[in-house]
DNA sequence: CGACTCATTGACGTAGCTCAAGGTATGTGG
DNA sequence: CCACATACCTTGAGCTACGTCAATGAGTCG
C-alpha cells in the first residue's frame, strides 16, 4: 500500500538506454531556469538525467502552490495528449543544474505506442500523481494546519530520506506553499513541535528527533 | 483547451463492442448500492453501460468530499496496477440503477496490453482526472467560498448541461461536499446570488438565469 | 395532515490570515 | 575580519471568513 510522495524519482530509470536510442535532444538547465516558458502550454517531455525540478502554480491572487518535485530517473511532465487550460499556468523550475533528454509530444507518442512497458509505466506515473492530489484535495484539506504540517513532515521523513537532501534546503516559505498555509502560521506549528522536543529547526532545515511522537499527531490516511 | 469537469462520460464509448467481446461479467446495481465494498481496495474495473455513480471519500473527522461523477460510456476506476492507501477509503455509490460490465484487473491488463487505442484512452482518462484534481488543489483552494461556488456553478453550466440532469437533483449538502465548505455557508452564497438575480433556487435545484453575471465572478482558471 | 427531508437565517466562537516589528543566520565588499 | 545588507525566522496584535449550534420555514410524500 503506497502513501503519497511529493518527490518523483527513478520510476523511468529502466528506460534510460531505450530513451538514448530514440530521437531526442540532450539539454541542460542552470539552477533557476524554467523547463519551458511560463504561461505557455508545454510541448516537450523531459527525462531527467540529473538535477531536481520543482513544479508549482501561481494563483491570480498571488499565492503559490508547490505541487511536486522531480529528480533523476523520472519523466516530466507525464506524457498525455490533451491540452488543459490549467496546465498553461504550471511552472517548472530547476532547483539545481539539470541534465535532461528532451522529447516532443510526437516523439513520445511514438515510443508510447511502440513500447509496451513504457505505456504501462506512464499509467503508473499518473496513478502516483492522482494519489498525491487525492491526498491533498480530499484529505489534507480537512485537517487543521498543525496536523497538515505533521503529516507533511512525516511523509518527508518516511519517503524522502536519503533520496536527495533538497528537502533540507527548503525555506519555511516553501513549506508553507506546499501546505497552502501562511508562513506565520507555519512558524507557530514548528514552534510547538520544537517546544515538544519533536523537531530541531535551523535555518532552511528541519530535523525530526522524535519520529514516534510526530507519528502520533498524524492523521490515519498518512500512516 | 479543456476546463475541468466533475462528470465523466462517453470517453470509452468507442470500446463498448470491444469490451463485450472480451471476458467480463455483466452486472447491475440498484440505486444506493456500492460498486465495491467500502474500506476494501478495489479489485474490479467497470464499464458503465447506463446509470450514474458518485465517487467520494470520508475523512476521519466526519467530512465527506465528493470527488466526481461517472456516467454511461466511461470506465471507473481508471485502470492502473499500484495499490494506494487512500484508494481503500474511496467510496463509489450508484446514484441510480446501473448496468455495467465488470472486469478484473488481470483482464483489464491484458486488454491494455493488447489494445493500443485502449491504453491511449486510459492515459486520457487519467490526465482528465489529474486536471480536475489540480484545479481543486492548486486553484479552488485559494478562492473564498463565494468564488468557489460561482466557479462550480459555471463549470456545471458549461460542461454538464444536457448530459444528465443529475446535477439538478443534488441537495445543498452535496454541493457543499463538492466544494469542501459548510452547508450553512453555501446557503449564504446562494442567497447572495439569488438577491443579485443571477440564479433561482428551488428544492434540489439551482437554475442560472444570468450566466454572464455569474461569469464575472469566476476566477481566471475557470473560464 | 403529520413527518419526513431540505433550505434559510441569526448568533457566536475561533483558526488562521495580514500587518508589523524585531531577532538571528549567511553572504559580500572593503 | 569586520560592518553592512539581505534572507530567513519568530512573536505579538487584531481582524475576518467561515465553522458550529440552534431555531424556524418551506417543500414533498405516504
Amino acid at each position: 500500500m503506497l502513501i503519497p510522495s511529493y518527490f518523483f524519482t527513478n520510476d523511468f530509470k529502466q528506460f534510460y538506454e531505450y530513451f538514448l536510442s530514440q530521437p531526442h535532444i540532450k539539454k541542460s538547465f542552470k539552477k533557476g531556469d524554467y523547463l519551458w516558458e511560463p504561461n505557455k502550454p508545454f510541448e516537450k517531455i523531459h527525462y531527467i538525467i540529473s538535477g531536481v525540478a520543482q513544479n508549482y502554480l501561481e494563483h491570480e491572487n498571488g499565492h503559490r502552490k508547490i505541487l511536486s518535485f522531480h529528480g533523476s530517473g523520472t519523466v516530466f511532465p507525464g506524457y498525455h495528449e490533451q491540452d488543459y487550460k490549467i496546465e498553461s499556468a504550471l511552472i517548472t523550475v530547476a532547483l539545481s543544474d539539470m541534465e535532461v533528454l528532451e522529447f516532443t509530444k510526437v516523439e513520445f507518442r511514438r515510443m508510447f505506442q511502440q513500447n509496451q512497458q513504457l505505456s504501462a509505466q506512464d499509467i503508473d506515473w499518473f496513478s502516483k500523481d492522482v494519489n498525491l492530489l487525492l491526498y491533498e484535495t480530499a484529505h489534507q484539506e480537512y485537517n487543521n494546519s498543525f496536523i497538515k504540517l505533521c503529516n507533511l513532515l512525516y511523509l518527508l521523513l518516511v519517503n524522502e530520506t536519503g533520496k536527495q537532501n533538497h528537502f533540507n534546503c527548503m525555506t519555511q516559505d516553501d513549506i508553507a506553499d506546499i501546505l497552502g498555509i501562511s508562513r506565520v502560521n507555519l512558524t507557530r506549528g514548528l514552534t510547538r513541535l520544537r517546544k515538544e522536543n519533536i523537531i530541531i529547526t535551523k535555518r532552511k532545515q528541519i530535523q525530526v528527533i522524535d519520529p514516534s511522537a510526530l507519528e502520533k499527531y498524524c492523521s490515519l490516511e498518512t500512516l
